[in-house]
DNA sequence: GGTGCCCCATGACATACGTCATGACCCCCT
DNA sequence: AGGGGGTCATGACGTATGTCATGGGGCACC
C-alpha cells in the first residue's frame, strides 16, 4: 500500500490540503502544519487501500475517482457498503473513534486519487479549535446522509426497486445530464458489484438489467452507464405498487 | 404535542440539562443558559411526537422509555427506521442542517420522556464553542452507529436472520441478563413493528416469531420479549448457510 | 351484551428471487 | 493457437416470502 503514494512538492500537498471538503473553512495557517502530514495516493481498479480490522490513523478525502467500501460480514457474503466520490471522506467515523475499520476499500475507476492526513494530531488539535470540530461535524453529516441512503435502497423493496433506488443515487452524485436530457454515470461498476450493493444474486442482477438495456431504460456502456431518461426509472421505482388506493396505515399501534 | 409538556422547574431542568449525554462535557455555566429553551415533554404509547416535513428546531434527548422514528417514503409503506433510547438524541442530522424531519416520531413505550432545547442559542453558539462542536460529534457518532446497524440487519439475508439480528441489537441496547443467563428486553413491540423494522411483512413475521416462541428461542412477554440464550440466536443468524467452504469472492473486478 | 377494531395466528396459493447449470465472449497468459 | 478465468447471459427449478382469506382473542365503546 506503501507504494502507493505519490511524491509531491510540499506546495502540492499545500494546495491539495486547502482545498480539500473537509478542510474547507479552517484557519490556513493550520492547515499549513499538516502539510508534514499529509501524502496523496494514487492506486488503480481493484487495488486494495485499507484492510478491515487496522487501526484507522489517517483521515482521508477523496481527490479523484471513486472509493468503494466492501464489507464481509461473519456468515453474509460480502457487500458493497458505499461508494465515496470527490471531496467526500471515507471512514471518518471509526477515525475520529480512533477504532479499526470496519470494511475494505478498493478503487472502484482506473484510477483513485486519496489524501490522507495522519490523524492524531488533528485530533489532538480537536478539543480547541471549533472550526475544525465543525469540520468534522460537516464530514459526519455527509456520512450520515451516504449510510442513509443506502438504508433506503434497501427498505424500497424489489430487486428492481432497489437497483433503480441505487443507480437514481448513483446518478444524481456522480452522474453529469447530456444535451438531449439523458444522464451519464462514468462510473463502471460490474453486475456483480451493483447486485453486492442492493444485496441480490448477480444472477437476479443481470436479468433486471438485460431487460431494461432493451427497454433502452439504463445502457451499459464501456466506461459506465447512460439513463436516458431519469423520470421512467423513478416511475418505476415509485410505481410497482398493487393499486395505491391504501393511504398507509397511519400510526402505530 | 405542546400539551405533553410538563410542568418543571428551573433546577429540575437544570439538573436534567446538566444529565443529559448530549450535554455531557460542556461548561456548566452554558449549560445553564440552555435552561429557558428547554423543556421536557411525557408521550404515552402511540402518542405522536413530531411530524415528518416540519422543520427541526429543537435538539432532542430521550430521558426515559424508547422513542421510535417512522418513515413513510412515496410509494413504498411506511418502515420504522430507528429506536432511540435513554440518552440517545434522534433526529441530529436534521437539527443541526435546520431541515424538515424526514421522519414522523411516537412513543414506543408505555411513556415516554424527551427533553427537548431550542436549536437556535446552540446553531448559534456552536462556531465559538469546541466543547460544544464535540458534543454534537459525539451525537452523530451514536447516530452514525445507529443507522449502521439497520444497514447490517437489512444486508444479512433472510427474514429470520434479519430479524434475529434486529432482536440481538436491541437486546444489547435495552436489554437486562437476568440471573439465569436469558435476556429481558422490557420494550413491547408488536409483530406489525417489527416487521416494519427489518422490512418484511406482519405473516411472515408472526410466522417466524410463532415458530422461535415455540423452539423457545424467542418468548414474547407481556412488556417485551425473552431471550433464553443469545449464543443460540447467533448461531442461527450466522449459521443457516449452505455449507461454508467458499471463502467469499476475495477483490472485486 | 353486542359491535367493531386490532393483534396474533394459520392455511392455500402465487411469485420473486435464489440456486444450479450451461454457454458465449473477452482478455491474459504460456 | 490453446487454455484458464472473469463477466455477461439465459434457462430450469426450488424455495422463501409476499398475498389473500379466515378465525380466535382481547379491549374499547356504544
Amino acid at each position: 500500500m506503501v507504494h502507493t503514494e505519490l511524491k509531491l512538492d510540499r506546495d502540492a500537498l499545500a494546495r491539495t490540503l486547502a482545498g480539500a471538503r473537509l478542510f474547507r473553512g479552517l484557519d490556513p495557517e493550520y492547515v499549513r502544519t499538516l502539510v508534514p502530514h499529509a501524502a496523496v495516493h494514487r492506486l488503480v481498479r481493484g487495488q486494495q487501500f485499507w484492510q478491515k480490522g487496522v487501526t484507522a490513523e489517517h483521515f482521508h478525502v477523496v481527490l479523484r475517482g471513486v472509493l468503494e467500501l466492501q464489507r464481509s460480514v461473519k456468515g453474509a457474503e460480502s457487500t458493497l457498503v458505499a461508494l465515496f466520490g470527490p471531496g467526500e471522506s471515507p471512514a471518518i467515523p471509526v477515525t475520529l473513534e480512533r477504532r479499526p475499520y470496519i470494511a475494505d476499500s478498493f478503487a472502484a475507476t482506473p484510477v483513485l486519487e486519496v489524501l490522507r492526513v495522519r490523524a492524531q494530531p488533528i485530533l489532538d488539535a480537536l478539543p480547541n479549535d471549533p472550526k475544525l470540530a465543525n469540520a468534522m461535524n460537516r464530514a459526519l453529516l455527509d456520512h450520515c446522509r451516504l449510510i442513509h441512503s443506502k438504508v433506503d435502497v434497501l427498505a424500497i423493496g424489489t430487486v428492481p426497486r432497489r437497483l433503480a433506488a441505487f443507480l437514481l443515487d448513483i446518478a444524481e452524485r456522480f452522474g453529469d445530464e447530456l444535451e438531449d436530457g439523458a444522464h451519464q454515470v462514468p462510473l463502471q461498476l460490474s453486475r456483480q458489484q451493483l447486485a453486492s450493493y442492493v444485496c441480490a444474486r448477480v444472477e437476479t442482477t443481470i436479468r433486471v438489467m438485460s431487460a431494461w438495456q432493451k427497454q433502452g431504460l439504463v445502457l451499459t456502456t464501456r466506461d459506465g452507464f447512460v439513463i436516458p431518461s431519469l423520470p421512467a426509472l423513478v416511475e418505476l421505482m415509485d410505481l410497482q405498487e398493487v393499486d395505491g388506493s391504501s393511504p398507509s396505515t397511519p400510526p402505530p399501534r
